[in-house]
Formats: structure tokens, sequence, C-alpha cells
DNA sequence: CTCCTAAAAGAGAATGATTCTCATCTAAAT
DNA sequence: ATTTAGATGAGAATCATTCTCTTTTAGGAG
């Protein structure tokens, strides 16, 4: 994901292009496993030494307001980021609260064909995700 | 769900009978919507007046561990509790951020069909959790 | 290039859901 | 009845996140 990319990410949806918000998508596009707040705080000190942790949750808010990244969260953890807006599925390890991306598109086709026929009274899907509970063995 | 059936609950799972934790778990069985620890506070000042907050923290936070009460959570409101320890999926509405337990055991039978094809190499499957996201309408 | 404006950032205070601490109480076993 | 270990109470502490108000700045217009 190039600098470019991340610019254009931005502009497409009316967002200004600051500094800040180019290296807070570029971190959440590099680094692995959903990073928190305070990962991509320790991840864009470098080039931002005295950035405002206030300043990194608005501009996390705003990118998720404006869907170039989502929220993820477990029951037993602080708030994630992930910057994969194409829909998929969860494996989370119920030990190290870890969670792993699953993408899988047969499953998706599998859930869509399920509920295409399934009768859910007055609620319009928009989205299914699974999320997969386990233990990832050592 | 009668007083007896709840304080079999609790000795069965080798904990104590105390009031809190029968008004705390009525309060879960009884009260709709996954509720959070404010509503059951609420639901049950009328016995327990004075209640401390951080006793109903750690009730539930027993009931949690002794697998009695689920937590649940969305990336967008505080822990709510559920008292059907029974596996079962969500309809998320996104607007309204309420829950709504769906349960389906076709549904569960095709997805455990699934993943015993599917190879998920160094997982080892406890749970399956569909959140299907979306709105209820008027 | 300059100017302007609305949005964004900064710094640190505020919030509140939740957990912690330590003393007291009590459920349940004997 | 006594004892003990676990539970509760009261309020302080924690910390992830949001708020507030001032300053800065991206980007459009001219």
């Amino acid at each position: 994901m190039s600098t470019e990319d991340i610019k254009n990410k931005l502009t497409e949806r009316g967002l200004k292009v600051t500094p800040q918000r180019m290296a807070i998508l570029e971190a959440i596009y590099n680094l692995k496993n959903h990073p928190t707040a305070e990962n991509i705080i320790d991840y864009i000190k470098k080039m931002h030494p005295n950035i405002a942790t206030g300043t990194v949750y608005k501009v996390l808010g705003a990118l998720v307001d404006n869907r170039l990244v989502k929220k993820v969260k477990t029951e037993n953890d602080i708030m994630r980021y992930d910057g994969v807006m194409k829909s998929h599925h969860h494996l989370y390890c119920m030990e190290s609260d870890v969670i792993k991306d699953y993408v899988d598109e047969e499953l998706d086709e599998l859930l869509q064909n399920y509920f295409a026929k399934k009768n859910l009274p007055g609620f319009k899907i928009e989205d299914i995700v699974l999320q997969v509970k386990g233990t990832f063995n050592k």
C-alpha cells in the first residue's frame, strides 16, 4: 500500500490529507493482528514523537466513520482496528485473546445462500460475520 | 426460572449461594436484551437498594468465570450479559446497537458440517458464533 | 502566490465503566 | 456453636477513550 494509495483513499472519502492521517493509515495497513491505539501510537512515534493520544483516537474515529477502517472488539480486550474492509470472518483464540482474519469465499456463499432462503422477519441483513472461537495449537 | 433452579445452578458450580448472586442471576434471566451492569443494578435495587457497584461487577465476573453467564459486547457499547449459555447467534442492529439472540439449529448443523470438512491448521474449534449485522425495520 | 475558512491537531482535563484494596460480613461445613 | 474461606461493602484507583478550547493547517478560491 503506497503513500499515493493511502492519499487517494482519504481524498475519495472527502477527508483532508494530513500527515497524521497518512501515518495512522500506514500503521494500520502494516501492523499485523488488528492493532490497538497504543500499537499505532508506538508505530508512528518515530515520525510523530509528540502526537497527542487524543488526536490518534480522533483520527481513528474519523477513519471508522468514513468506512476506511473497522473496529474489532472481543469480550476481554480493548478496541482494535482493522484496515481490511472487505467482509471477512475471525478466528478467535479464547486463551490468548488473539484474533485472526479468516477469509473464505465458499463460506460466504454458503451463508449468503442460506439467508437468502431464510426468513428473518423485520431484519435487513447487511453483513454476516462468523466468529470461530477456539484455541491455537502450540 | 425458579429460585430453587437458580440456587441449584450456583451450587452445581461450587459457588456459594448469596442473596446478591441469587438476585443478579434472577435479573439476568428476567431482563430482556442482554442487560448491562447498570440494568441489573436498577432491577435489584428494590431488594438491594445499597448494593455496591463493585459487588455487582464482582458477582458478574464470578458468574462468567464459572460459565453461568456470558459476556456480550459490540464495537459501540458497554459490556452486556447473557444468561443463555447454549450456543446461539446474534442479530445485531447497526443503527440502534441492539443485539437479539438468534437460535437456528439448522444453521448450527450446516456450520458444524462445513468446518468438520474444512482444514483450519493449528486451530481447535470450540464454538461458532454468527453475527448477522443489519437493521431492524420499523 | 495570498488569503480565507472550515476542519484538524494539540495539550491536557474529564469521563465513566470497570477493577482494586482492605476491612467486615457471612455461607456453609463441622 | 464455632470456624474458615469466600463474599460483600465502600470508596478509591485505573485507564481507555472522549471532551474542551485554542492553535494550526489543508486545500480551495481568487
